[in-house]
DNA sequence: TTGTGTTTTATTGCCTCC
DNA sequence: GGAGGCAATAAAACACAA
């Protein structure tokens, strides 16, 4: 505190002392004014209701600072609960009916409103974290997958190789171009089917001039489907920019909407963690 | 009882809005 | 320029282990 300070004395127990520094701002004035608004009225706790806490806080002189009731704070909680921001005309009626000044309602606001924020971020914190794990999870499954995979074009590519090398199946043997027409179409019709049978057989396999199913670092699902899931960029994660407004739920709703839905659907998650 | 960590109350400075 | 909000901070009050 550097413009102004409360001496806490204990030989008269309940004492304050405010020194002000002489702040010509308005800050300073308000502080001022508080303390002599302070200095005139009687203790905060002075309501009917209070007069349960008389015993305890009896002995204790008005400006020593302390702690509101229960009772106040649960009327204050509740408010809160109705409307965390205070219109000047709430808070005179809180702060009459509590018996507290309207500039403690205020700070109490204030303060309960930084501790609902905090309270906000752990929890966003632990719903980002537990998204991060599941999308961690999920893609190490992918990697796996895509490894085995991998290894099985291999080994089905080896085979055929060995095949091919016995004989036993000549793929894209393209046709004599010497041979009589219709023998020459004949050929290719057997090239062609060849080819498809080889496309078509979940091998992958292919000669040399075809398309290759190897990691060229794309997706191995070029249309952008894999067992139904479309890889598209997940809906709700989206800039800052879209949305930094305090509504009053999570920093990140949308986010963890859409992360929950592909839960509930037993969906893949990730795929614009993992495609992009 | 005492040291220490946490919570609550309050102040201050800065910023935005009207 | 005043009012009110927020972040940072101080300090009292409180909780609790040793």
């Amino acid at each position: 505190m550097d413009s102004g300070q409360f001496f806490f004395d204990p030989s008269c127990y309940g004492n304050m002392l405010f020194i002000g520094n002489g702040d010509p701002t308005f800050r300073g004035a308000r502080s001022l004014l508080n303390m002599e608004e302070t200095s005139k009225r009687r203790p905060f706790f002075s309501s009917p209701d209070e007069l349960i806490d008389e015993e305890y806080y009896d002995e204790q002189l008005p400006e020593k600072k302390r702690r509101l009731t229960p009772e106040q704070v649960h009327h204050l909680e509740k408010s809160f609960e109705t409307e965390n921001k205070l219109e000047p005309e709430r808070k005179t009626q809180l702060a009459n009916k509590l018996g507290l000044q309207p500039r403690q309602v205020a700070v109490w606001f204030q303060n309960r409103r930084a501790r609902w924020k905090t309270k906000q971020l752990e929890r966003d914190y632990d719903l980002l974290k537990s998204s991060y794990e599941s999308l961690l999870s999920d893609y190490d499954s992918m990697i796996k997958e895509k490894e085995k995979l991998k290894s099985e074009v291999v080994s089905l590519t080896e085979k055929l190789q060995a095949n091919e090398v016995a004989g036993v199946v000549i793929v894209g043997q393209k046709p004599d171009p010497q041979l009589p027409g219709n023998e020459a179409e004949i050929g290719a019709a057997q090239f062609s089917v060849k080819a498809e049978d080889h496309l078509s057989s979940g091998s992958g396999v292919v000669d040399d001039d075809g398309p290759q199913l190897v990691d060229s670092g794309d997706s191995y699902f070029p249309d952008g489907d894999y067992h139904g899931c479309s890889m598209v960029p997940m809906e709700g994660i989206h800039s800052e920019e879209d949305d930094g407004s305090d509504d009053g739920h999570s920093y990140f709703p949308n986010a963890f909407a859409a992360e929950q839905q592909h839960h509930e659907e037993g969906e893949p998650l990730g795929w614009w963690v993992i495609w992009s």
